[in-house]
DNA sequence: CCCAATTTGTTCGTATGTATA
DNA sequence: TTATACATACGAACAAATTGG
């Protein structure tokens, strides 16, 4: 990608945010426009900076922040990348299901492992009221619904049932979604120019039902936990309501707090 | 505090990190040391950069590292502190239920509340196997047990069952525990030098035993959830496991994935 | 295998703006 | 108002990684 092939405008109010801000969400904005696609390296940075007339320092601090936020990739020697979900880090950012360790081997760290996903079924359905709360449309609406297990060490673990607006994924198929070749962010990201950066999740505890008991191997009754989770992309829009349903026997939920 | 109080070394061997890095140890080592406690100000960016013999620009990215880090934390036109364990931010680092909302109203964010703790046991006993591996001690060395009940909006909804190494916590007692002012956190800060920098949870679905549908409040045999922490202070040195119990028939464990 | 070009990473120093006491 | 401290912005020089010749 050249310098000279990007529209751009970097609003330079006085009083307003910071100028590395104003820079940022002119990046932003590029990246978000779709003329820089995801995979493709920006412009480099001494050109960056002249063409939008300002020290290279404050547009590192831009981009900094913007690869804290996952947006872009930095390369030393290479460039400068927009974000793609199809690596490892981004993987594991949104999937968070380990085998339990075992107690007598505290210090291994319990390899991270990839799920083999399997398709269940693939709808397209009429929004709940669910739904409809949490992607912000009206209940009724076109979405397709999704439903995959997930399975490690060739166990069934986990169950997701994922909606999204039918609106937003236009020409979404059965087909499409079973042939990608990577993850479903990374489907969404590089067939309908939708990036998630960040999710929201509430998690509780439940009781298996039929269903699920059946798809995740479990006895009816048993205790299962349960994730709500909306993925969201740019400006804080609802992308993806997901519920996942984990059996907890022989795996935890894991995460970080810091 | 003033700059020449302060012991500091900056070990700068060629071919190592980078000098902020560098920096960035120097100032931990410094703060760990308790030469700097919780709450303190560091001495001026101006003055500690000379006294480093680094640039000012290099003492900040060091310090930016340590404030994202929630060790230091900046305030425009006042200094730089030791981050302190009683504000908000920390409360909410580590506790993550929250009331369930209601479906019909979405847009509502449910306000963040204080939980209410009462302290149901407090005991010194010997580690047991659990205890011992997560935080790397011999099985039967002395532990201090803590039980705590957490209630928002006057439920029961949490119970945590801490543990800490008796070595580590030399002179607690019951009376000093529950005269704390602020958090538990907070005490091992104040009373005890240790900062929790952050934490690893391991969440699972349960069943409520007899005991804890007692002291929850729920139904013999109820789903719960069941979420194993690890808190962490300097040197990825185990803290405090605990294991809380959480009933998630009216609130959520809540997590942002970003 | 080494060299050169390109790109990001680190470090330096200075000047000015803004918040606080 | 003044002094202090952090925040922002600028620009230069060199280091380190990568790529291709």
């Amino acid at each position: 990608m050249k310098i000279d092939e990007l529209q751009f405008t970097v609003l330079t109010q006085p009083g307003a945010a910071p100028l590395y801000r104003l820079v940022k969400r002119a990046l932003l904005r590029v990246i978000e426009s779709g003329q820089c696609r995801p995979g493709l390296a920006l412009p480099n940075e001494a050109d960056i900076a002249t063409a939008f007339g300002v020290s290279i320092g404050t547009l590192r601090r831009a981009v900094d922040e913007l690869v804290h936020e996952h947006v872009l990739v930095r390369r030393q020697g290479r460039g400068t990348y927009v974000a793609l979900h199809n690596s490892d880090r981004f993987m594991f950012q949104f999937f968070h299901v380990e085998p339990r360790p075992d107690p007598r081997y505290a210090d291994v760290v319990p390899k991270r492992e990839y799920p083999m996903v399997e398709c269940v079924a693939f709808e397209r359905e009429r929004a709940s009221e669910a739904d409809a709360t949490a992607l912000r449309i009206q209940p009724g609406e076109p979405v397709f619904r999704i439903d995959n297990r997930l399975s490690l060490g060739g166990r069934a673990v986990v169950h997701d049932r994922i909606s999204v607006a039918a609106q937003m994924f236009k020409g979404l198929t059965e087909k499409r979604l079973l042939d990608r070749p990577s993850t479903i962010y990374n489907l969404y990201q590089t067939d309908f120019g939708i990036t998630v950066l960040r999710a929201q999740e509430r998690t509780r505890a439940c009781v298996a039902d039929a269903t699920m008991s059946r798809l995740l191997g479990v006895a009816n009754g048993m205790p299962v936990l349960e994730v709500h989770r909306l993925a969201l992309t740019f400006g804080e829009k609802p992308v993806e309501f997901r519920v996942s349903t984990v059996n907890t026997l022989h795996h935890d939920y894991v995460s970080v707090l810091s």
